[in-house]
DNA sequence: CGCATGGTTTGATCCTAGTCGAAGCATCTT
DNA sequence: AAGATGCTTCGACTAGGATCAAACCATGCG
């Protein structure tokens, strides 16, 4: 018999398949109301009802009521890193999977992790930023570097304005379909609001794939990726 | 209705509190047989037994058999990521939670995460790594510094006996009590096994908690902290 | 107001999955 | 061989939980 953090109950919370779903649809870092969520699961509202309750006395949820309408958005980054984590192994502990197909092959690429970019583009920027200085690996974990601030002045990022919220500005959060770190935190949610407010890409509407259009594609690639 | 990796089965997987003993038992990476595990998990051998196929055809856990023993491990380094992981928000987003005794205080010190060492010390461990230039973060994740050879043949790890397995030398692993990274991969497993070897700390028998002896800490902090 | 819409609660149903006793294999010991 | 030990399979029992229909609140709109 164990101690420690009960990792069962919060596991179980994730193992039921409508409550996956439900998660894997947040995973965009929006916020759904309960019906959307149980059209998302596959399942009735009251059903959904219960398990929305549940996620939420789970921790893994928080809450908003607008007016008629309940949304609700995963809790906080911890989680999303762990959904990412979890499907890092089913990726390759699960059994004989389909090769991802061409869908999937757009959400390797890019795609929304919470709030922030994800991806083979992701893992590359980061990569970036540490050899050219613009980030540095330090005592708490991802740090700016020297070259970063006129680097991010450059891209049409403020990063005065970045602080003071309760989340750290650079975070490395571990991409499931690469399995190596790309930059989350809220300098990695300011780029990927910078990359959408100029039109480079935009948000697929049914996954969480991210679309650059060709120009875009290289207007990003020069702009970040050195 | 959503594809991408199965997350829910996975996440099932771990969600059965025996399930989850089995799994946590297993996190220091050492290999136990089947009734080891029942005993740990609190259930009994039949059941046990049934638990650990279920785990073994999902791909959790890798099992060799040995005479009439049959042993059982966790089946890479990527599963005991994701499991610290749920560890992390089980340990926050959890319920009102029993503030941590001595017992885990110990925990969050040092304790062994797979095969290398995890907690605080380990992360002030890899913190200074990265600032005396000994590791880098570089494309591909943490990579060996300009000071690393000599530094690493100074307090006795043989540098050329760890690549050529599969597993990369340098790994980064999220520390779920500290929120921060710390060195896994053959290279951390390497630094354990000298801290043990050397007798500057033993293992508790009953958790994953690292006791350093007094003499064992200075010559600790010496040798891989500044 | 009255009605529609979004959401929760209740109650009943059903079924999966965890549990163990007993029997069955396999392997080691004597 | 015969026995002991470690583990798995089989069979039966049970409980927890997922599900939905129907009734019940709450909010917004005309």
């Amino acid at each position: 018999m164990r101690e420690g953090p009960d990792i069962a109950r919060i596991a179980s919370l994730v193992g039921d398949p409508a409550r996956a779903n439900m998660l894997s649809a947040l995973m965009d870092g929006g916020a759904l109301t309960a019906s959307e969520l149980a059209l998302e699961a596959g399942v009735g509202l009251p059903t959904a009802s219960s398990h929305l309750a549940k996620l939420g006395d789970g921790g893994l949820l928080s809450q908003s009521s607008q007016g008629r309408h309940r949304y609700f958005r995963l809790a906080g980054p911890q989680v999303a890193a762990m959904l990412e984590a979890i499907m890092g192994v089913a990726e390759t502990a699960g059994p004989k999977r389909a090769r991802p197909g061409p869908r999937d092959a757009s959400m390797r690429e890019a795609r929304v992790c919470y709030d922030h970019l994800a991806g083979e583009h992701a893992v590359a920027m980061l990569d970036g930023f540490f050899t050219r200085g613009i980030l540095d690996q330090g005592k708490d974990g991802v740090v700016m570097g020297k070259a970063g601030p006129s680097f991010f002045a450059a891209a049409g990022i403020d990063l005065s304005t970045l602080p003071g919220k309760r989340r750290p500005v650079c975070r490395a959060c571990l991409d499931w379909s690469v399995r190596r770190s790309h930059l989350a935190g809220s300098l990695g949610a300011a780029i990927l609001d910078r990359i959408l407010e100029q039109k480079w890409a935009r948000r697929d509407a049914q996954s969480r794939a991210i679309r650059f259009t060709p120009p875009g594609r290289r207007a990003f690639e020069r702009t970040f990726l050195a």
